[in-house]
DNA sequence: TAGTGCCGTGTACAACGTACACCTGGTGTA
DNA sequence: TACACCAGGTGTACGTTGTACACGGCACTA
């Protein structure tokens, strides 16, 4: 995790690990089945390392539970690129869902909607979490950041701006990208105004059922 | 794409793209720079086969674009185990994007409120999408989907449910995740409302801006 | 004392992206 | 007509990856 935190998921070789440990690559075949299950077991580790959800508002309880999932996105933006292998999440991820389960629990929503509820939240902080891990791993393969990318970027900008990027062209001219609003707090904001919403109205609206797969 | 779609981005090699395409592995490095620009075009296109958002109320409109975004995403999967290695959207996303903006542009809102609002629902889009990709890919690599997965899934149940997860297990219990609620449609229908809320707001609350990274 | 697992080692292989040197046929210019 | 040029296709080769497989030593038990 050291590695990935740092160098990113790319650098975690098994030979990698092994040199690190000390042993040879071949070594951990004896402690792990192979490398997907290695990650399986880092994710896992990851939300063992967030804290428990409490018990108290509601609202608040899912604030605190989506806050501690971009915490350790922000901490291991890794997580973000692995295809967790399993269908299940790890015996972690299961307790602090269960915390979060129990925070929307007293509302007397039926036990589907308690899932949706807390679902809602993990894929908007997933959602957000990538795009910021896209970001990350970008700057660290391309080095530079600020000084070269936006000066290539204006050249760019200038090839197809004209008419057909109307909106775009007046949002930049405007400004709006310079000083973008902080797109965790401001969604975040929004998903949990959505559901509050939803949780008060007198009649809730009826969702469709999931179609399989 | 073809391939992608059918078999997932990992089945995407180099020499099978020139297999298909009747030419030698290296002739297609006459064509691209390299595999990830490829990726990169493949990705642009996908977004260059989705309807283009029309004019219109805003909350439709907004519904529109997400829903396109989920079409796609569905018939994409691999779009979302990609990351996107350059830091701006090709041409085809930009002009969607351009056309989203449109839509809530007309709401009086500031720059950085426009791009704020139409970038929450493409992170809650983006996270709906990732769990649904890896469920694509799980299902495909592991062959079998439901028959031996939920018997495992059993036993597993009983090794760790009795009182450490009593959510999860009063939600299995009463069946809340055998039938859950449609995650896109649910989650989706709740950022459009707290959206709603933010706009129609009387004075609309202050959001930090991005601390950078 | 012989047997039985656990744990670490070393070599080897297939698959990947791609660097590099080479060939080849059509086109533009003298 | 001659010739240079070069976009586009070919073939081989390399380094890196995950990991299969055969092997060696150690501790413990019968």
């Amino acid at each position: 995790m050291k590695v990935a935190d740092a160098e990113g998921v790319d650098a975690l070789t098994m030979r990698r690990i092994a040199e690190m440990l000390g042993f040879t690559t071949m070594s951990l075949y004896r402690h792990v089945p192979g490398k997907s299950e290695l990650l399986d077991l880092m994710v896992d580790a990851a939300w063992g390392e967030t804290e428990h959800t409490p018990k108290g508002p509601w609202r608040d309880g899912l604030e605190f539970f989506a806050r501690q999932m971009w915490a350790m996105y922000r901490a291991h933006p890794w997580m973000l690129q692995l295809t967790t292998s399993r269908r299940m999440p790890g015996p972690q991820a299961m307790t602090r869902l269960d915390a979060a389960f129990a925070v929307v629990s007293e509302l007397g929503l039926a036990p589907e909607e308690i899932v949706a509820v807390v679902t809602a939240v993990s894929h908007f902080v997933d959602g957000v979490g990538r795009t910021m891990a896209d970001r990350v791993k970008a700057e660290r393969e391309t080095g530079v950041s600020d000084e070269e990318w936006w000066s290539t970027t204006d050249s760019l900008w200038e090839h197809f701006t004209p008419d057909r990027l109307p909106m775009m062209t007046h949002i930049w001219n405007t400004g709006g990208f310079e000083r973008p609003l902080d797109e965790f707090e401001f969604g975040l904001a929004r998903v949990l105004d959505g559901l509050v919403a939803f949780v008060e109205a007198e009649e809730r609206p009826a969702v469709r059922r999931s179609t399989c797969l």
